[in-house]
RNA sequence: GCGCCUAUAGCUCAGUGGAUAGAGCACCGGCCUCCGGAGCCGGGAGCGCAGGUUCGAGUCCUGCUAGGCGCACCA
């Protein structure tokens, strides 16, 4: 047996997830058979058997645009070479050897270069709305993951200063990425790795001082590099609150330690509970210090040392990356003997992964990019394979108020606050529009538009149509048939246009789910969503739901049912609530 | 100088090698005896440039141009 891949790939080579994805397995199990059959009688050359294996489910395919059938094979245009033959001719072929027992077609044809394409019967689909009522907080998920364990790290900010919105965008969309796995069917742990060792947390302890002697009324300032934002001075006052008395009775050395654990301690507890309340917990919160503290930098070392990927130069110690695709080698240990900042982050994976994790995931910011190719490097260095580590950049936020860049906060320092921008336009607002757009790509975020409660701002769009749709279940008349339901035969009433797309696109989320899931793509979601409440406000545009006949009237009423529940699935695997009431 | 990312409609962005390249914003014009009008319908223009691979390229490869970012025995 296979093992699982940590990783399955997410392009065509695999079959969708869900009823789409059912029959698209079977229509190609029947395109393979015709292009047997047809082989077997002479039709086709004997290469098209095997060409066709090599394709894989890749040859099957939803066209864009609809009207030209349900599904397509490119089957005939990717045999043409290896046949010699015009594709049209294959797909003839095909068509004529076609066995469409037991499915719902009820039409092909060959069209354009050589497509061969399926029509299917109109309520096909009709089923995924019982099949969604009956999973309701479930629909949606898959096990295309097959528990594998992933871990993904993100946000991981310092704890020298506030969160800014870059930090917000990581959390967004790493909490959504690790649903999506969680909801694939992988065995999913957040991690929030905290850099509470080093120089910089060296110079929090000096700037905190600094403010704190200015507090007693002493000269000082904060040192070259040192942390100049006002949240020091609150630090500081807190510490003289706590600390004051041990403090002044001190040795210096000691006091900037106690003064940067402190700090930290504070730092990392307002973290959490900033991100706690845009809704995002993590598994582990794990500390560097504690890291070093156990000697794993050493081993690390001491590792590296014994597979021979390091060497003496200088006096200092290098990790020969370059055999691993970085473009120059890397000091591990300087040449007065301290290690650089590399060094515990290679220790740092090295625990991930003998903690288990045979796929791990680091959502890194836009200034790090030019670390990528050394962390991977290590990563192999130390015998793991090439794609146990994968690295996302999550690109910069520039805000954007009144058509032009905003600059939200008095405060000095560069960063604008999270909490600022939370409390400015509201969670769901901040965490949808934060996942609107690719992370790879820069994100200009409208404020106006994320405070509009108009349709013209999508979050309202998709919550609106979740709170229309609780309206109408709640109506008196509606009660009674909601409970009861619909059965096939009332499902198969729904064949308006409107109605037939809107369960397509429910349809979907399976695939969907999946797809942005392995593809690493969450933004994916709430364009989905959109074009899911666009879906449902043309079927409440033209379909009365509250019909005298009950049949159709329960039908619809199971319809609109299985819209509010993906509409709340969706919404709740990007972090925004799903409203009843608006 | 080297490396990474980006280049699609006036703006912000989607677009898994397939048929006539989409959405939102902005702009203009229609639709309320009816389940929430926070809704629906209609209206324009576009793949930076030049080659290449392919039956087929916005998508893959090369070069160029223009933006963004990164290049330490800093973290």
């Amino acid at each position: 047996m296979r093992e699982p891949r940590a990783n399955p790939p997410a392009g065509p080579g695999r079959f969708k997830a869900g009823k789409v994805g059912e029959m698209e397995r079977a229509l190609s199990c029947t395109v393979r058979s015709a292009v047997a059959k047809a082989c077997r009688e002479e039709r086709l050359p004997p290469a098209a058997a095997e060409a066709f294996e090599e394709l894989g489910p890749a040859h099957l395919e939803v066209p864009r645009d609809r009207s030209k059938g349900d599904f397509a094979t490119t089957a005939a245009l990717r045999l043409a070479g290896p046949c010699g033959m015009p594709p049209r001719r294959i797909a003839e072929e095909l068509e004529a050897g076609l066995d469409l027992s037991g499915l719902p077609v009820v039409r092909t044809e060959v069209a354009g270069p050589g497509f061969l394409n399926f029509h299917l019967a109109p309520g096909w689909l009709n089923d995924v709305v019982a099949d969604i009522r009956r999973q309701g907080s479930a629909y949606g998920r898959s096990d295309l993951g097959r528990g594998v364990r992933v871990q993904v790290e993100f946000v991981s900010a310092n704890p020298t200063g506030p969160l800014g919105v870059v930090n917000a965008r990581a959390a967004a969309v790493g909490d959504t990425l690790a649903s999506l796995l969680e909801a694939t069917g992988f065995d999913v742990e957040r991690e929030y790795y905290i850099n509470d060792a080093g120089s910089q947390i060296d110079k929090l302890g000096r700037s905190v001082e600094a403010r704190w002697l200015e507090l007693q009324g002493l000269e000082a300032s904060v040192p070259e590099g040192g942390y100049q934002g006002e949240y020091i001075i609150d630090i500081a006052r807190a510490y003289e609150a706590e600390r004051g008395e041990w403090a002044r009775a001190a040795d210096g050395e000691e006091r900037v330690r106690d003064m940067a654990r402190f700090a930290v301690e504070r730092m990392v507890k307002t973290h959490r509970e900033q991100l706690a309340e845009f809704g995002v917990e993590f598994d582990v919160w794990f500390s560097q210090a504690r890291l070093m503290e156990t000697g794993a930098v050493e081993r690390t070392l001491a590792d590296l040392e014994a597979r021979g990927h390091t060497y003496r130069k200088d006096g200092a110690v290098w990790l020969r990356t370059t055999a691993f695709g970085d473009d120059k080698d890397r000091v591990l240990v300087k040449s007065d003997g301290e290690p650089t900042y590399v060094l515990p982050d290679i220790a740092y994976h090295r625990d991930k992964f003998s903690r288990g994790f045979r796929h791990v995931i680091d959502l890194l910011g836009p200034d790090h990019h030019g670390y990528v190719a050394r962390l991977k490097a290590a990563v192999q260095a130390l015998g793991y394979p090439e794609d146990a580590l994968e690295i996302l950049i999550v690109q910069v936020v520039r805000l954007v108020e009144g058509g032009r860049p905003a600059r939200m906060s008095k405060r000095r320092g560069q960063i604008v606050p999270m909490e600022d921008l939370v409390e400015k336009v509201g969670r769901d607002a901040a965490r949808f529009f934060f996942l609107m757009r690719s992370q790879d790509s820069h994100l200009d975020f409208d404020i106006d538009l994320a405070r509009h409660r108009t349709a013209d701002n999508p979050v309202y769009y998709v919550q609106y149509a979740h709170a229309r749709i609780s309206s109408i279940l709640r109506q008196p008349e509606a009660a009674a048939d909601v409970r009861a339901g619909a059965g096939p035969d009332e499902l198969a009433l729904l064949l308006e246009p409107s109605e037939l797309a809107l369960i397509r696109k429910l349809a979907d989320l399976p695939e969907e789910v999946a797809g942005a899931a392995l593809a690493r793509e969450p933004h994916r979601l709430t364009r989905y969503a959109i074009e899911l409440a666009t879906a449902f406000h043309k079927f409440y545009d033209e379909c009365r739901v509250l019909v005298d006949d009950r049949p159709l009237r329960r039908a619809r009423l199971a319809l609109a049912d299985a819209t509010r529940i993906t509409l709340a699935n969706v919404l709740a695997l990007c972090g925004v609530s799903a409203p009843e009431r608006m």
